[in-house]
DNA sequence: TATCTGTGCTAAATCGATTTTGTTGAAATT
DNA sequence: AATTTCAACAAAATCGATTTAGCACAGATA
């Protein structure tokens, strides 16, 4: 019950290995085998179920016809929706794709990397982590196709597909501030990455431009490493603080389900009490009661752009790129809390 | 900026490349070679950061070091919990893990488990699905290692590690029974598969054994493959046509999910106008007031047995095994809704 | 002294493909 | 008629490891 083989093949064709090679690999009009042995080559793995030896294929060629997609967590509902996308357009192209969570532990990502690395993966999609900008310098600089996705380090000169931050807190706090809500408060996490950072600005804009102060103590920068119930104590005693606010854009999920369960706790209603609008979307915001108004990820779009971006720097053959930073602007949706 | 390769070490090392492939194996001392070479030759691979070409060493040894995952779907938090602790268990073992899902596509099963095959997965950690069952019982009688996880098919004969479905529902049919409920409805799909049977098999056993009546129109049975919309209406029909109802326990998360919605959609209160028992957990019961009471699903424990059992399978020199069949009980989480 | 045994390594075969280089006979060219 | 050219494949090198068989030398045995 041994694996056929192309010797076989070529055996049971009369042929030689590499004239089976050879059709196989459509290169059979450039090395002129006549079209009746190229067709009865096909035939006979047709018929065989012949099936190329994965690693003896890459070994050759040195292309393993693999992706490797990093991402923070494999739980998180980000990663879902983009794996699954990720998936399918690669294997549209032949490729597979390994995935790896650093599951929030700053020094794994490396050690992924170099992982993959290991097991020749020929292109990475990363989400970066604070903690992994050396190593993907590293690959960078070693010419390994990279793209970045959800977030990017200014310094790195790679492709990177994210969704158009700042646009997207402007859309919600443009509804907000629509409805006549003026005092707004920001609920984010102290990581220094650019997504965070740029929604920040979005929201400090907006305010701006509307003519309403910015209040410093009407943002929230909880920390990233901290117990759950912590952060809920501290999330619950800014809202006890500020009492004259009457919405709060949470500028992720996480926090946002955080922010869920302390109104729940403090008995606020949404959005009389409190309008709450939260930047990327999330099963339980559909659910929620009365549901959650969010700004939604284009994860797809982030996904199939990423994915080309990639393809395109393993085709050896295609020019220089010419979109190497992609923004894809956010969707609004409007539910019952804002 | 070639790779570095055991040739390279073993010209460094001033050994020949054999040599350097003994020692790096652990084979040193059963081939003779001399400690002072020995470590020599260790200290210039470390040195060197030498790291074994993956794709040489699977072709040689006909091992991949990697293990094939097949859940039904990436976004489901089943497959979230279970992948995070197999890719641990997984690691620390020395294998890979690559991940597919089926999507709920009968057919994309079979096509999965044969695009691994191509791709030399050494062992396969399955949960079945409806039309696998062929696709699957072709690879056990090829011999190769698969455990399944969730479900099994009563007829394929290969180990499976799953939740004991009778008991959670006993325990979850108990509670509900002890707080004087007997009105008790149960929502299940109609996929044929073990484990919703056995459910059912909980949920009637429990009833007959507290003398309380069996009721055909107190079960609904869902069908899979359904519009969303859909079901949601089904199931509000069914529990408009029994008002008399005081509890309803949701086989599925999925289910209990439509269930929370069509509840708040009827203006009913959990737990008095109606309570609620859903069997697996998922983050959003954890969340939605008051809180739903769950039978969880014990997913490390799965995880750890299953890899436990596809190891055993993958060494040959082990034994042959004494478990072959492992289930697991589940514990029952008191929350608001019952 | 000739043969055997064991030590400590090296040479070469092998895994299953791809790709470069060779070979052969016939037609075309000089 | 001798040399080129070309079609149509075959042979062999190669990818980077593992593993089996082999080789040279020292000491033990007959």
């Amino acid at each position: 019950m041994k694996r056929l083989t192309l010797k076989d093949v070529a055996k049971m064709a009369g042929v030689a290995p590499s004239t089976v090679s050879f059709v196989l690999n459509g290169k059979g009009k450039q090395m002129r085998i006549r079209d009746e042995v190229a067709s009865r080559i096909m035939q006979v793995a047709e018929k065989s179920g012949y099936e190329p030896h994965r690693m003896a294929v890459n070994l050759r060629t040195g292309q393993s016809k693999t992706l490797g997609l990093i991402v923070e967590s494999i739980s998180g509902s980000f990663f879902a929706s983009l794996a699954k996308t990720i998936e399918t357009e690669a294997e549209r192209r032949g490729y597979n794709v390994v995935y790896c969570s650093t599951e929030n532990n700053a020094q794994k990502g490396g050690e992924l990397i170099r992982m993959l690395g290991r097991q020749m993966v020929d292109g990475y999609l990363i989400t970066p982590a604070p903690g992994m900008e050396k190593e993907i310098q590293h690959l960078v600089q070693q010419h390994k196709p990279v793209v970045l996705m959800d977030s990017y380090f200014p310094a790195i000169k790679t492709p990177y597909v994210l969704i158009n931050n700042f646009d997207g807190v402007q859309q919600g706090m443009k509804h907000l501030i629509g409805k006549g809500l003026t005092k707004i408060g920001f609920v984010m996490v102290d990581v220094k990455l650019i997504q965070i950072e740029e929604r920040l600005r979005g929201y400090t804009t907006a305010l701006k431009e509307h003519k309403i102060p910015v209040k410093k103590k009407h943002i929230l920068q909880l920390q990233y490493h901290r117990q759950r119930e912590d952060s809920l104590n501290e999330l619950q005693a800014f809202i006890e603080a500020n009492p004259e606010l009457d919405a709060i854009f949470f500028s992720t999920n996480y926090l946002g389900i955080l922010g869920l369960e302390v109104i729940a706790r403090m008995g606020l209603k949404m959005p009389d009490d409190i309008a709450v609008l939260c930047f990327d979307d999330h099963d339980i915001f559909r659910l929620y009661p009365p549901g959650i108004s969010v700004i939604e990820q284009p994860i797809e779009g982030i996904a199939k752009t990423a994915i080309d971006l990639l393809m395109h720097q393993l085709d050896k053959n295609s020019g220089p790129m010419k979109k190497t930073a992609v923004e894809i602007p956010g969707k609004f949706i409007l539910r019952g809390s804002a």
